[in-house]
DNA sequence: GTTCCAATTGGAC
DNA sequence: GGTCCAATTGGAA
């Protein structure tokens, strides 16, 4: 676990100026009721807060990419709890610094409206119109994300939009969640992963639809399985040309 | 479809007296709101009315097999939507005339009561002592049935248990739901399979978690791969020996 | 020993 | 073309 002045050390690289201790700031948010003990907990939490329209675009880039950046400022591929937790709570630190910020500068004007499209903050920086799909810091585009209906699709369907707007058809063609080659199929080359953003997108898909998980992980399965395998066939096609 | 005729044939080849003509016996119970036109539709309508516990215990062996009997008595493969509209209102008419029969018995007595562990009809025909779990006509050991704990159990594991008590480990080691070879090991002999049975405690589990169908789908499939495995497993440990 | 999981496949729709 | 499905596999839990 990364200690309170590291923290520090990471926000003032992001531009943040130190206010206060990361405990301090941690309180400007009601504490958790019970225990978080996992990331996934976490992210839990983080995303009732998110659906709550709090948070949606509270976050510019540079910030959300923070979750993808370790202590040196390099991107990070530690997925492990300790570490998504620490970026949870980083993330929480920035933004009791920006919820202050805005309270400072309009004070009590439009609040409790649930994701306005336009906050203070976009109108202020320009070129961030995103929506925050989890804690590892996934975002996509405010408008795109705002075409899906999620009422009339299926989860399935979901995952497929928001994995096509995160991923090109090349990245989905050529990863797997889990890295690992498929246990029917030994000796074919394994693939890498990318298990942040398919991360927020799995728990976003699942606390919007209210399901489990591991339902959301088949979707993602097959979705990517379609992928390459339309690869495939291009690839077979032309060389038969 | 059938006839009233021949269904009354076949009333009378399971001992059962003609008392009136099918759709007389099918107003017995209240007539469906709107129309059911599928088997799929009717086995939801049936099985609800198997929850509220009226029927479970009302037919013999023999008449829950008449859903696998064709109008000859030979046991049907014929898994057809006409045939188990067929099946589904037959089994109707046989416990609307055990319902009239066992009201003249016992007048108003014990109704309303939930899934009643020993029946008038169980206490006069001993040996029958089964649950029907769907239309098809499959039917478990009571004393089985009772041992699930639904409530604690995932679907899965119900899906499992009711499977081994239907199925000897050899049948599911042997078969599968479609029968089909896999799409990835063509060339792999396909199998059998026995879509009454294992349809039955589809609908089942999916009417008693209220989930869907595809996900019990596929904790059979899983059960019956779980199954292969452990029976290859054991012959490749005894050709070792 | 039992249960669950993800990668792969061809085909159905 | 896009989406969904079941059979198979080895290993993880």
């Amino acid at each position: 676990m990364m200690s309170a002045m590291e923290i520090d050390k990471v926000l003032s690289m992001h531009n943040y100026a130190k206010k206060e201790s990361f405990d301090t700031i941690d309180h400007v948010d009601k504490p958790p009721e019970k225990v978080v003990n996992t990331y996934q907990e976490s992210e839990m939490m983080f995303q009732g807060e998110l659906e709550k329209g709090k948070i949606s675009t509270l976050l510019t880039p540079s910030e959300s990419m923070c979750g993808v950046l370790d202590i040196k400022g390099n991107k990070s591929t530690d997925t492990s709890d300790d570490f998504m937790w620490y970026n949870h709570k980083l993330k929480k630190a920035v933004m009791a610094l920006r919820l202050t910020a805005d309270d400072k500068a309009n004070s009590a004007s439009n609040n409790s409206v649930p994701i306005p499209s336009v906050t203070p903050r976009e109108s202020i920086k320009s070129g961030h119109n995103e929506v925050l799909l989890g804690a590892g810091g996934t975002t996509v585009p405010r408008r795109e994300y705002e075409k899906l209906d999620f009422q009339r699709m299926k989860y399935t369907i979901a995952v497929r939009r928001l994995l096509n707007l995160k991923f090109t058809k090349e990245e989905l063609a050529t990863h797997s969640q889990t890295g690992k080659e498929s246990p029917a199929f030994i000796g074919v080359k394994a693939e890498n992963h990318n298990p942040v953003r398919v991360g927020d997108i799995r728990l976003h898909v699942a606390k919007k639809y209210n399901i489990d998980t591991s339902l959301v992980n088949k979707a993602i399965t097959v979705a990517l399985a379609d992928a390459r395998k339309t690869k495939k066939r291009k690839i077979e096609k032309e060389d038969t040309d």
